[in-house]
DNA sequence: TGAAAAAGTGACTAGTCAGTCATTTTACTG
DNA sequence: CAGTAAAATGACTGACTAGTCACTTTTTCA
């Protein structure tokens, strides 16, 4: 991976930080990356191809550290509570590159090619969705609703957060919080 | 409320919803209301003064039939349920609409002002929360987290009815379920 | 009817944009 | 060193942008 091509996707994601995608243009990004214009497009085809290398180069970011000590054969609890925590930990930790992210996975700047991508790299996420499913664990909710609650109830736990500037204990101590609430609601009754 | 002005503003839905925000000049928009591009500056001064009138007419669309036989005086409880029930119902009848709120509220191209004459113009929604806190409904959540919590859950409920186009009595099903789901969450144990 | 005011028009301006390409600089090889 | 390939450069292009303004058409009302 060359010296410039990160040096290009930093300023990238340092600029649509800052000013956001729609103000940021491909000089400015140059610049901010002390390259000329023309190096850029040696780097990346179009502006497209750069939003899209910004975004994976983001997620691969979470995945890595979710990956980290994960446990694999672990038991399904451990394991979900495991992405629960690390995953917002990330967030928490990272929350300029995180709001970057949401942002950018709304903003359909990124190619379908590059979502499909990263939808595989992070199949292990989605895995455990479905293995709970498979044990009951959701009651009588449709298993689709219950991924997208799941997804916004982490991105809820998560923004609150950020927004109360929360670490060390009383981040864990929100981060269990917002995974028992979680399975108050979808938790199967009885 | 002149006919160009209302032209000017469905236009601009329309072609918002269609195209998004950045692939939308006021060129295109002007020929889409089928008026001249000079006109549109008659009317609105600027670019973001049309956005700005555009989110105000969404968001009052909302609020108008939110309102339609709100029950003023009546019990908290069924206060929220009218409040969840039709705001989600106008949601789906007017997918489009909604979605062009949904990504008007994060993008920063509607001003301050316009933000926070509409939510003067909710409050009686943000009350209702605000009074069940009170009631202690919440248990031990903390307030600010609870409030993102509806909004993000009723998003979802909402979300999810567009994606299967529930109508009639499933809809109905489905947003009582939703607010259940809710309320096994965030209410207070015991 | 006629004259003044209001509404509507679209060619135009000044500026921005993504992307190009002829040229220069740097890195490598023998 | 020389010779060559690769990388980097930035002035430039054509397409597009929000907004203007001198002008025309329509409306109003005495």
């Amino acid at each position: 991976m060359s010296d410039k091509r990160t040096q290009l996707i930093e300023a990238t994601v340092d600029l649509f930080s800052k000013e956001g995608f729609w103000n940021t243009s491909t000089a400015r990004i140059s610049k901010h990356a002390q390259v000329a214009t023309g190096t850029l497009f040696n780097y990346f085809p179009s502006k497209e191809a750069l939003i899209d290398a910004v975004y994976l180069q983001l997620k691969k970011e979470v995945r890595d550290f979710v990956l980290e000590a994960y446990p694999e054969r672990g038991e399904l609890r451990e394991r979900m509570d495991h992405i629960w925590d690390h995953y917002a930990m990330w967030a928490v930790a990272n929350p300029v590159r995180y709001r970057l992210l949401e942002q950018l996975r709304l903003s359909d700047l990124v190619s379908q090619a590059a979502i499909d991508k990263m939808e595989e790299e992070l199949a292990f996420m989605f895995e455990v969705v479905g293995e709970a499913h498979k044990q009951g664990l959701y009651g009588k909710l449709p298993f689709g609703f219950v991924s997208m609650i799941i997804h916004a109830h982490l991105e809820t736990t998560i923004n609150y957060a950020i927004a109360q500037g929360l670490s060390g204990r009383k981040l864990k101590n929100h981060l269990k919080l917002g995974a028992e609430t979680l399975w108050q609601g979808i938790g199967a009754k009885g």
